[in-house]
DNA sequence: CGTCATTTTGATGGAGGTCAATGAACGTGG
DNA sequence: CCACGTTCATTGACCTCCATCAAAATGACG
């Protein structure tokens, strides 16, 4: 409705409008796309946000902030994932999403959809799907942060790895599309943590990490640091 | 609808959750109601479900069994709640569900209710809104899961009084559906730890303590303990 | 009363958070 | 091009909090 920072906005700063238009797109998609810049918020928390998002590509963190300001990462999303599912329920956002590198969203179905109206199958599904891998990712989360460090940053290469493949990138080498901080924030740890973490990893022969460009040298021995913690999947339905 | 809920029975400490699924029950067949004893389980991680369950009374609770046998708790749901949101995308159980005392379960719409059927307010909506209530919850405990411990305890006894408010009972006063080992459980912790807690709370003279029946004699102080960690719902919607 | 499960209490050690300093990468402006 | 500031990653030193081990206490129940 009228809030004081506009939740969805399809023009954006620089660039031009609504670049590429999908093929597909059918008629009550009325958003063909938006793009945001690394650091551009998608929307925060509390803002009336009015459907839920599809990444069509990068990737965006959400977080709470918690009153002494520093901020907890909840999710971080990639193409194919769905954010904003508060817009469905009470049409506030719970939480703050914010671009990390050049993303793309698009709005999807609002909660008409699931009236049953128009041909049901797309949308009303893509967001049933969609909400149940984000409960998936929660609980998986919730598992990872607990138990050793070691295993959650393991499993958490892992997973990310398996997301690579899917995406037809190696499993073995790739670029951590986050800071440290970030990622630390991500699972549960402090950022000297993580730090120290990727250094005893390196120190083991598990893998190389120059900043964010990660080379895993050993799989099954981060599996089997990963064992301890936990199995299950980052983003698997 | 809102059935007026049977209080929570008090004598068993839940044995030693006699794990096996009484035979000739198979998962499915629920289909006005079905009635848990403390112990029994709903399912177990990897059954074929085929709905979602509406709790309608008493208390479970979902756990995953790490591979050295010591279970992990990821959800405490009672009146209102559903579960096993898995029916409608894989059909399969991700997590194992068992009653804490005697409770009731019913099961509800099948997929089939997003394919078109008429009333917007039906099932649909209840299992949209339940969906989106366990994300709310899963993020809260997420929340819960870092920071110091006594904010946990805190946190999740306010909440706690709040459901009980919301059921018409006492905020200052309630029995907890659950034993020590579960709630440390559920909270991250170890069983001992989460004695301590309640002894520390008791010396300050927040609440009295004796086994699962909790008397809170200071709101305040626990709100200013629990606001260390966060805030959020446990179950608001 | 004896057995078993749960809770409580005590003692100990270690994992990881905090604080602090250094180093590397990257502008920005002179 | 270089000095400077800023941000982020790394490394070190320290110390707290909490898990772990162990044992006693409480309670449930035959």
């Amino acid at each position: 409705m009228n809030e004081r920072v506009v939740p969805i906005r399809y023009g954006h700063p620089h660039g031009p409008a609504c670049s590429i238009r999908s093929p597909g797109t059918r008629p009550d998609q009325i958003d063909s796309g938006r793009i945001l810049q690394a650091g551009d918020h998608l929307f925060h928390a509390g803002d009336s946000i009015s459907a839920p998002c599809l990444v069509v590509g990068g990737v965006l963190k959400s977080y709470v902030s918690d009153e002494d300001g520093d901020e907890q990462v909840i999710g971080l999303h990639m193409t194919g994932d769905i954010v904003g599912f508060e817009a469905l329920v009470r049409g506030r956002a719970s939480c703050a999403i914010v671009a990390l590198d050049t993303a793309k969203v698009r709005k999807i179905a609002s909660r008409a959809a699931f009236g049953g109206q128009t041909e049901v199958m797309s949308d009303s599904d893509v967001i049933l799907m969609g909400m149940y891998r984000e409960l998936l990712r929660l609980t998986h989360l919730l598992r990872m942060n607990r138990g050793p460090t070691e295993g959650r940053l393991a499993r958490f290469l892992l997973d990310y790895g398996e997301l690579q493949v899917q995406r037809g990138c190696s499993r073995e080498e790739f670029l951590l599309p986050m800071g440290r901080r970030d990622l630390a924030r991500y699972l549960g740890l402090a950022t000297e943590t993580l730090s120290r973490l990727f250094g005893r990893f390196r120190d083991r022969q598990l893998l190389e990490a120059d900043n964010n460009h990660i080379r895993i040298l050993d799989l099954d021995g981060l599996e089997r640091l990963a064992g301890m913690t936990c199995r299950g999947p980052l983003n698997s339905a």
